[in-house]
DNA sequence: TTGAGTTTTCAAAATTTATTGAAAAATAAT
DNA sequence: ATTATTTTTCAATAAATTTTGAAAACTCAA
């Protein structure tokens, strides 16, 4: 296989995880894309690259600096921009999970937190409280482990990971 | 806070919440109406209850058999299928990762592993292999944490991430 | 075997989400 | 202050995804 294809599977890959994990693919195209630069990118060099617009891929640059995944890099002499991504996996995956507690893990706790204090004493309600208890319960205890996760340093996370799997 | 006012908003949180989880908004909707459920609901009980097209329906109640997040109960003496959602919040999440693992990560890794065959032996290259084989790596360490994760029961799991939250 | 009830299929329509492109704003060298 | 370059914004457009609705297929009792 040839370097360039090589590339574009992987640019094209990645696209595609990014979006079952809340990064659009053009999002996680240009993360794939920094990732496997050896040098860092203007926003013109990834428009070039992945042939987008300007706009798109000036959007989606300050997305993924939102969420810790890429890097804004200043050159000495040079007007421009420059980009570069976090290429350290645990560390890509931590702010990943950072996202997306934030986003629905919290949220979802505040509704559950919300809808459980429904007035009522008959067997639906009953019910009801009970289904929302239980996720409460297990979404809370989730949120901690999550926490405790991020928190954790990456030697830390593999090799308690590591010793799980025998 | 009325109950059908909390069902009501349990049915739309979930609904959003799965929507960021590979469960489409309808599908998460239906497994969160027959969370609450305190008994069977046929696929027009669902229809009815949700507003939504009978077609939709059954689509969406496939998709959550096929997750394993509802299950089909016969009545006897009644020819409609009815369905009952799984409530054990672990056991969701179980089956959730199966699906994505088996969607995502497994057809990510059989790419990693094609394109780590590129060939040329310049600079370029040579970054392009060590973050390939960087993620790889992690990837399928990510893969066989998530698979004994599976296996192993819900208590053991719980136990394990609750001495982890100090 | 017929036919009422039920489930499935799938092309078309509706909705949601992502992308473009052009204009405006910011930046910094002259 | 002027101008060339770069970045940002956002309404319009395009693309992707979801939902509908109507027809076909299936199921089972009579």
């Amino acid at each position: 296989m040839e370097l360039d294809e090589g590339k574009q599977k992987f640019i094209q890959s990645w696209g595609t995880l990014g979006s079952h994990w809340g990064i659009n693919r053009t999002m996680a195209q240009i993360h794939a894309l920094l990732l496997i630069a050896n040098r860092p990118y203007s926003a013109n060099d990834i428009k070039e690259e992945l042939n987008i617009s300007m706009g798109n891929t000036n959007m989606n640059i300050r997305a993924l600096i939102d969420w810790g995944l890429v890097y804004k890099e200043l050159k000495p002499g040079e007007r421009k921009d420059f980009f570069v991504a976090e290429k350290d996996m645990w560390e890509v995956v931590k702010r990943i999970i950072t996202q997306r507690k934030k986003k629905e893990l919290e949220p979802m706790l505040r509704v559950l937190e919300d809808v459980s204090k429904v007035q009522g004493e008959d067997a639906d309600t009953e019910e009801f409280k009970k289904v929302v208890q239980d996720i409460k319960l297990f979404s809370s205890k989730a949120d901690s482990a999550l926490d405790n996760l991020i928190k954790a340093d990456s030697n830390w996370f593999i090799g308690t990971f590591m010793s799980m799997i025998k």
